[in-house]
DNA sequence: CGCACCCATTATGTATACATTAATGCATTC
DNA sequence: GAATGCATTAATGTATACATAATGGGTGCG
């Protein structure tokens, strides 16, 4: 889990049904239509999918190895639910490994349509708040830190950073609705600033400017999780 | 997965057949028993380890969520060869990831038993160093740098780094042999360095001191690969 | 009334059987 | 002689059957 596996690659496509599996019930549990902390047998998820125990156990080791279930002896996969320590950790990764990315491609040069391309999520992002349409506008910034670990050349970083995304993704919908705004102005300028330093070929600035927007990130998770007394999600 | 799966964690144990076949078969993948690049179908890795194919196929899944095996539709696993531009990739997530591990150290502040701890690999090394035992030496090497992460308290960043170090451990090993010496005294001395940056809270000095050990680790990794002209190991 | 032990139940771990699909080789035709 | 198509073979993907081990409850004894 390690991790990294190979999520981004795509490859010619061969569609078995433990890929449909696996999808089926990471969708599940991102979406929290699995409850976190809750626990179902391997049995049951069978059932439930419609299909035999055999690619349900392949797709939960897969699953456990990204650490979203934990397969619990005799009571079958538990959904990890995310604490705030939990939080603290996955970020202290995402914090060492985004910059760095932002720093590669600054440093490889990005292309005038990649850069583009990241600018069109950041406009999303301010027609999104505009309409108050905050899911909208956490699509759109996902896409864009997705867009700069996928430019950044590094597969294998991106794969680590794109499963630490996947750990927090509940506890990111979940605050959306908690929070007035996300100091939202202020994190699409950041945007554009770590798009400027990049265009500019500042691999420190893209860096350190990615690296406080990050710290500010964890501190909003934790300060909504700690106001509500989330302890878990 | 990216990567991270609970390796550090030291559970009731449970020796199920299948946590030996992931076990073994990683091993034989580690000390290029099974040689990169080569393949082997499920059912000949099932007929050597004396199982039938449901035990491999899911400690194939695993190691293939790790990174160190392929799978290949009808030609079964293939164990990965790692290329001048991998180690590239994954000494970028080391050294992303590494130092701040050291920082992580420095602040919340290490115990005298764990400094020592530290300070007995280092030892280890010096003295497998006089008597020209290399192998020894990067035990020793490993044990330090494994000792850091998993001090760190940041179990999900301990699993990355570890899983890490199972992808460039067979080229480690390999160089081991080809190199004259690892500048070996240098290196041991900037073991040393981090444990004094640790012992004085300097977050900052332990994490640049430890890039620094990194980025050399990687040029020299790079130079006798280049040098010998190997492609893949 | 409580604790402990034993048995039944059940979930998992493993093996095996079966179906599906892809690759290879041979034959036939152009 | 080469290319294409079909058939055979073989490996994986999936289902199912079976063995094992743990859990929980019930009963009996202290």
């Amino acid at each position: 889990m390690a991790q990294a596996k190979p999520k981004t690659e795509a490859k010619p496509v061969r569609r078995s049904a433990i890929d449909g599996v696996y999808e089926r019930i990471r969708k599940k549990v991102l979406d929290s239509e699995l409850a976190p902390g809750s626990q179902i047998l391997e049995h049951e998820l069978a059932v439930m999918l419609g299909v035999s125990r055999t690619p349900v156990r392949e797709a939960v080791i897969r699953l456990h190895n990204e650490g979203l279930l934990e397969i619990i002896p005799r009571h079958g996969v538990r959904i990890v639910p995310i604490a705030v320590s939990d939080m603290r950790e996955i970020y202290d990764v995402l914090i060492s490994l985004e910059p760095r990315a932002a720093e590669l491609l600054a440093l490889r040069g990005a292309s005038p349509k990649e850069l583009r391309q990241l600018e069109v999520c950041c406009e999303r992002m301010t027609d999104a708040l505009a309409r108050d349409e905050m899911e909208e506008w956490a699509l759109a910034d996902e896409e864009f830190h997705l867009g700069i670990v996928q430019l950044s050349g590094n597969r294998r970083l991106a794969d680590i950073v794109l499963n630490c995304w996947d750990q927090v993704h509940r506890a990111r919908y979940f605050t959306l609705r908690l929070r007035k705004h996300p100091h939202p102005s202020k994190s699409i300028e950041e945007h554009y600033e770590i798009i400027e330093a990049i265009r500019r070929g500042d691999a420190k600035a893209a860096s350190d400017i990615y690296r406080r927007h990050r710290d500010r990130g964890l501190k909003e998770q934790v300060d909504v999780m700690m106001t509500f007394r989330i302890h878990q999600i």
